[in-house]
DNA sequence: CATGGCAATGAACCATAGTTCATTTCTTGA
DNA sequence: TCAAGAAATGAACTATGGTTCATTGCCATG
């Protein structure tokens, strides 16, 4: 018996594995989900077709983890922000414009992970990776509620509105046709984050009201 | 030369049309995407699978059409509200309620409508529509801030805010395994209006506040 | 250097469903 | 009743692209 995985061997084989994954992300970035074939990642990533097979068992499992892997990376930017300094409105203005800010930035990545009409398969994996981002909001909520700085709610519900509130609003500019001026996306993303802060700022009081000492 | 479309030719016709349209709409309310076939179009409606392609040019025409003819009457709907008598808190709280409330009712076909992952092509005309609901809420939004019962703010964007904040937080409970208790859906409801009130209430002035006369 | 075993290859395969179209059935007007 | 033309039929076709697998190549051991 001879032939045992040196070393050597397992580099190559993780790095044929994130030479493809990289190549199915990059393949998302550039055009969307229409273009995202399995033959085009394998050409991309230098092998052929079959050895995509051997990483992954089927083209939703492949993108599914590109998707995790952008997903997970976006939700741990925000959760970072969430565990971090400041008051909760702070916080919470942070992730959402660190959020929206990334995606700017990436618009035609960001679009297809959010937006893009893709195969059901994938499109479910989606799903997934938004609720994760989505206990993060309804994590500063909470902290923001036990700090009394927000209002009264159900903080997963309304964290769920925090969310579709601003991937909503961000879809059209992240949209392919949109190119994106830069002043016109700072001014987006300011009023995303005011409405999100809106969303959770305490309620007035009924009656009219006074500034005091 | 004789056959001229009598009367009765055309009425058989639209019904045919109509009776296709019926299947269809049927079809997704029952099962979602996943059974939405031509041929389970086709059988549902008792016509042959080829017929199908005597009114529609495509299956995605199809399905676009089903999905804008229950949108139109959503939208039409809120618009209703929009146009309606009160306030424009009541207004807006009125058309989010109603909005939810009908698609907690027809959960199946709100879910697939909303949310559900389906072909590219299907996925493509919801965007569509959701624009259109959409607008609707920009104009409350709008009437608001002339009455000076809203914050200042662009309108467009938040109106998407509105949108995107209603449609996630229903997404959860529309799923199909959701059975749905009432009472939570009322609770879910409210909680859902008061946060969509909350995105354009006026924001508080800076500094502590106190009640006057 | 021989050999056993694993990884890589990529052309062929296949599954699914949307579409087509030659044929049949129906309707109308003479 | 018959002819002409339109509508309906549904089995066959097809396009797409994911998946497989017999073959080849490569590498580590004895």
């Amino acid at each position: 018996m001879v032939y045992r995985r040196t070393p050597a061997v397992v580099t190559r084989l993780e790095d044929n594995r994130s030479r493809i994954l990289a190549a199915a992300r990059d393949l998302v970035a550039e055009g969307g989900w229409q273009h995202a074939h399995v033959a085009s990642v394998a050409r991309k990533a230098g092998v052929a077709t079959g050895t995509v097979y051997r990483y992954f068992p089927s083209k939703a499992e492949l993108f599914a983890e590109v998707l995790a892997n952008v997903s997970r990376r976006e939700r741990d930017v925000v959760a970072a922000i969430v565990d971090g300094e400041g008051t909760p409105s702070v916080r919470l203005r942070g992730a959402v414009e660190a959020f929206a800010k990334r995606a700017l930035q990436g618009r035609r990545l960001a679009y297809a992970l959010i937006a893009e009409p893709c195969e059901p398969e994938i499109d479910r994996a989606r799903l997934v990776w938004r609720g994760a981002l989505c206990e993060e909001f309804v994590r500063i909520i909470e902290i923001g509620q036990q700090q009394g700085s927000f209002r009264a709610c159900d903080a997963r519900i309304v964290g769920t509105c925090v969310v579709g509130a601003f991937m909503e609003a961000l879809v059209g500019p992240l949209a392919p046709e949109d190119l994106g001026d830069d002043a016109v996306a700072q001014a987006l993303i300011r009023e995303i984050s005011d409405t999100c802060l809106a969303i959770v700022a305490l309620s007035r009081p009924a009656g009219r009201l006074r500034r005091i000492a």
